[in-house]
DNA sequence: TGGGGTTAT
DNA sequence: ATAACCC
């Protein structure tokens, strides 16, 4: 039975080609896609056919955090305001023709009534992000972020051991929570339904211990992989969910309007389709792969054209602690040196802190400025460079003065990218940390030796022998 | 147009 | 280091 899931290559998408061959390859091992098949079959949870995937998304999540935080805002029209722009908004405003990324000005001219708060501190976003995601966890490990409202989660595990608890006159018995996509019948003699079905009461009982336990609401999509998944997800929305059956799965994705409305297809490609008359997603799936490749390159031209037919093969991946951390600020004009590191402290005074907070050392440090009028949309330059031992040592004690030498690093970052003997205009700044490394990673090699914290060695024993030095050299002699 | 994030090249 | 993608 273990041979099943590495020879199958079908998806699993709810095509009807993959479908026929999906039964077919369960045939093939003994186990019929059948009611009395259920319990005999060895579920292929190893790889991509027949997954059961949710996607999770908070609704109006700034705003919602806002409203928690101040209970007063919650039958007002709320918006978040970054700068000029009100980011999000609750229904309320929404109801009342407020959008998201709205101008302010054009916002508060449609609605008057409107309450604004300003969001650019998005550190109590960041930590109720992260709460959800962890509650998310407690259901299965395998959890992928998207940006802080949205999570995937593979449940295809969690499912399979749920439906290895029931007894055979109970799979008869198995009902849908939340809506089905389409209004589809179910068909309870189809384990690919039933698999589903189960999907929907796990997303039902996340999206209610997120209620429960952090007063959060959201949606919740169930397909079978993430595109799907992502797409049946917004089909009902504040605070439903729905799950995608896969007879449905080609009424869902010739629903989208264009292309652009397929999450994987960004602005840049479809820009380039748009110039080839590719409109539609018809117009995507029927178009020639050879001069689609021609175009795009053969790795965006084969997966977008598989998006285009809801296929998608690739993984939840467990995001796990974030890769980097960043602040960013942007403003209309910043052009001498002074302001600029005086924007650069502050930057860095908060991202300090949470690179404290987090326990893991940056070993890299990247600052990024946008120019005016550098055709505006993805004109940013950076420049990076390695955090030197010694600095990373005094990065998070809190006891040392680790501003200085940062603020010093970042400044000559800064006159690499900026020649400061001419005239300037930059109308944003972000520091990024990355490169993160845990301490106390004990990894076999060579070094192991140095690596435990309990030996210090004569070589630094004499100046300093107390933990954080000895972690530090650690992380000095990592392998690079 | 914000203030973040990720991966691929 | 940049460019694409996501929110």
């Amino acid at each position: 039975m273990e041979k099943l899931g590495v020879e199958l290559e079908v998806e699993g998408s709810g095509n009807e080609e993959d479908y026929e061959a999906w039964a077919m390859e369960l045939a093939d091992v003994g186990a019929a896609g059948s009611l009395q098949g259920v319990h005999d079959q060895v579920l292929p949870t190893q790889n991509s056919s027949s997954r059961v995937i949710v996607h999770v998304d908070l609704d109006c999540f700034y705003a919602q955090v806002e409203m928690i935080s101040n209970p007063e805002l919650k039958d007002k029209p709320l918006g978040v305001q970054q700068k000029y722009l009100v980011v999000t908004c609750n229904y309320e405003a929404r109801k009342l023709g407020v959008k998201k990324l709205m101008n302010v000005r054009v916002a508060k001219e449609k609605c008057p009534q409107l309450v604004l708060v300003n969001g650019e501190d998005l550190t109590r976003y960041r930590e109720m992000s992260y709460k959800v995601t962890e509650l998310l966890e407690e259901f299965s490990p395998v959890v992928e972020r998207l940006g802080f409202d949205e999570n995937f989660v593979d449940l295809t595990e969690m499912v399979e051991k749920r439906l290895q608890q029931l007894q055979s006159d109970e799979l008869s018995a198995v009902t849908v929570l939340g809506h089905v996509y389409n209004n589809q019948s179910i068909n309870l003699h189809d384990i690919l339904h039933i698999r589903l079905l189960v999907g929907s009461q796990i997303a039902a009982e996340m999206r209610e211990a997120m209620y429960n336990r952090l007063g959060l609401t959201g949606c919740a999509g169930v397909a079978s992989n993430k595109l799907l998944a992502k797409l049946a997800s917004g089909v009902f929305k504040p605070n439903q969910q729905t799950v995608l059956l896969p007879e449905s799965c080609q009424h869902l994705i010739h629903s989208l309007n264009h292309i652009k409305e397929i999450p994987g297809i960004g602005c840049k490609t479809t820009k380039c389709l748009e110039a080839l008359g590719i409109n539609s997603v018809h117009d995507l799936q029927t178009f020639s792969s050879k001069i689609l490749e021609k175009e795009l390159g053969i790795s965006v031209a084969q997966r977008i054209l598989k998006l285009s037919f809801g296929e998608d093969n690739s993984p939840v991946i467990p995001s796990g602690p974030p890769q980097s951390f960043s602040e960013e600020d942007s403003f209309k004009k910043c052009s001498s040196e002074v302001e600029a590191k005086k924007r650069i402290e502050e930057l860095l005074a908060s991202l300090l802190n949470r690179v404290c907070r987090d326990g893991r050392k940056p070993h890299t440090v990247r600052l990024i400025i946008r120019r005016y009028s550098s055709g505006k949309h993805h004109g940013r330059e950076s420049r990076q460079c390695s955090i030197p031992s010694h600095v990373i040592q005094k990065l998070g004690t809190g006891n040392y003065d680790v501003m200085t030498p940062m603020v010093d690093i970042l400044m000559k970052l800064f006159r690499n990218m900026v020649n400061v003997k001419m005239p300037f205009h930059l109308t944003l700044l972000s520091v990024c940390f990355c490169n993160l490394k845990a301490l106390n990673t004990t990894k076999k090699g060579p070094m192991d030796y140095y690596l435990t914290p309990s030996l210090p060695t004569a070589s630094h024993s004499g100046k300093h022998s107390f933990i954080l030095e000895v972690t530090s050299f650690d992380l000095s002699v990592d392998t690079k």
